[in-house]
DNA sequence: TCCACGTCAGAGAGCGCTCCCCGGCAATGC
DNA sequence: GCATTGCCGGGGAGCGCTCTCTGACGTGGA
């Protein structure tokens, strides 16, 4: 309504400048005569003068917003995930203080999938961040095959540039505490594997065990609580000897331990138990959950980097964090 | 790189009609016969013409994405709340649903606020949905004060299209069931009162106990877990005889839980608990919880209508919410 | 037969910005 | 002292689109 915003037109008026000249100051060029530029920078904060993103867009072919791309296909469950919020609370501040705008955009359904293609095939975007754990997903391929940089939060299946921790140096080093303090009978509870991080956490306790000698009991959860807790009836049944449960998160971890207590196994007396990703819970649960964490914060850190850096500048494509074992009271 | 995307003037040079007509076919306009309607389609597929929305937005000033502008102080907590989240994943569902997109903005400092201002009132968003919960936040009077259409999450302090539930409600109706079930002296764990959520459940908890004649016992938290268990700490050495404790969020009721475990009282038997929120831990917990529900995906929902209706065309400005009671164990 | 009118496609202006190119002027070299 | 160079500001084109205006054409009434 009303007035409409003032131009780079208006500013160059005011100011007795050529509109080039305007442009040159908000843009922060430095070929500017000292005085000119005060002149013209008095005369924006006077007009109040904002830039048309839509107009320099236009001509730059850049709209400095990045897309945060988030799937979750209805079976699988990340975005109820603690480190949700946390990712993408980091990658939006990160990409703020670079100037860019986070765009967050949702991939759950085929038409969603469609959608978001469609969105950053036609250029709306300057970069893609894929918080995809889904193995299955076609989203990184097909992000994948555009000439758009993209990375993704874990390793994908494809071949893209991604951040991930060390999942199966992780869980070697949660099996490793167990069989340090004395457990025979390690037992794990996987993670889907159609996710690459169910698959290397199962693989670091494979490796881990295999190297101590030790034979591998194992159920395959799909990191949800429930799942954990089913799993742990299964893995119960199946050996009732078992007096360790490594868990591939620590969502599953919570769930073991409810039927734990079900069963009246004492954890850790009976059963020592480690989770994954050290989630804010894990310090709540009772006994407090000894767990391998992650770092969370600097691997959304990373992400933001990779995408923000051009492709000929990086000197890595795959980013690879260190985990850390957290030994609390449950094993 | 390479190949430039094909424009508006390509297609028309292939369906051999006018740049006009093209422009009016990919709108929609019905003015366009049928033939030609279908010779300009056919063009744009064989291109693969997407329409340039930089291009677009200059002449329309109309940008197709809505702010979506989280508030967080540092010593607030609501972007670790798990319903974060879910509110996140709600708006921007409906709002993607509604060919529009969620642009995440952070407002935690004075400088990502001035950041955010700037941007809303440099016309590159239609339309601003503030997740703010803190009362001094100066960003919902400046959001006010543009002429873009805003709406909040949860009452704000000054006056501004919102959905908020029914805390006054919801926190009478928890009272009630207290003393329902004999309670006779029941304590409260309040939020913090500079967020207005924290001051209508106080409000709904004295207006409760008042009508049964009942004497206040209030303990202050900020609505984290930690301020739970400290502000139950308080309680009991000050009222050593009380048999309930309504506490304003789920958080801090499962911090009261700790407290009550380690001080010997058993729950509900000794003491009565029921939280506010409902949120997925609230099922797990020992007992589980008795809480207050409130609709929190209805509660996103409404807030994307009210943004995207215009002004004039609103039913109502203010929208609240019903709240439930779910009654489990702890009361 | 002629004019009025409605329908629908095309021409063209212009949204606000960036950036290439050029011209003016001062500084420097010979 | 004159030519050359470098620096800095202005002119102007053009990014891809929408939308108003114009004009062609067909239909129906007088």
């Amino acid at each position: 309504m009303g007035s409409r915003r003032p131009t780079l037109e208006a500013v160059a008026a005011r100011a007795r400048v050529s509109r080039a000249t305007v442009s040159r100051v908000v843009n922060g060029r430095t070929t500017v005569d000292p005085e000119i530029r005060d002149a013209v920078l008095r005369a924006v904060a006077e007009l109040g003068y904002v830039p048309n993103s839509a107009a320099r867009s236009l001509v730059t072919r850049q709209t400095d917003s990045i897309a945060l791309v988030v799937s979750e296909p209805p079976t699988r469950v990340f975005s109820d995930d603690p480190l949700f919020s946390l990712v993408v609370r980091t990658v939006s501040s990160e990409l703020e203080a670079a100037g860019k705008q986070a765009v967050l955009m949702l991939a759950s359904s085929p038409q969603a999938q469609a959608r978001v293609e469609d969105y950053v095939s036609g250029g709306h975007v300057d970069g893609v961040m894929l918080l995809s754990m889904h193995g299955a997903d076609p989203l990184p391929g097909a992000v994948a095959r555009m000439d758009v940089p993209a990375v993704s939060y874990g390793r994908p299946a494809v071949d893209l540039p991604h951040v991930d921790n060390d999942n199966v140096g992780g869980a070697e080093q949660a099996v490793r505490h167990l069989s340090g303090v004395g457990r025979r009978r390690i037992a794990a509870i996987a993670g889907p594997q159609d996710m690459t991080a169910g698959q290397d956490r199962l693989t670091g306790y494979r490796d881990a065990l295999r190297s101590a000698d030790r034979r591998a009991i194992v159920a395959v959860g799909d990191f949800t609580r429930a799942s954990g807790a089913t799993a742990m009836r299964h893995l119960l049944e199946d050996d009732p000897g078992l007096d360790a449960v490594f868990a591939a998160n620590d969502l599953m971890a919570i769930g073991a331990l409810q039927t734990l207590r079900r069963a009246g196994r004492r954890v850790p007396d009976d059963v020592a138990v480690v989770g994954f990703d050290d989630i804010e819970a894990a310090s709540f649960t009772d006994p407090p959950l000894t767990t391998v964490r992650h770092p969370v914060v600097e691997q959304a850190t990373a992400m933001v980097g990779l995408v923000l850096t051009p492709p000929e500048e990086r000197e890595s494509d795959r980013v690879v964090l260190p985990t850390e074992l957290v030994v609390r009271e449950s094993a």
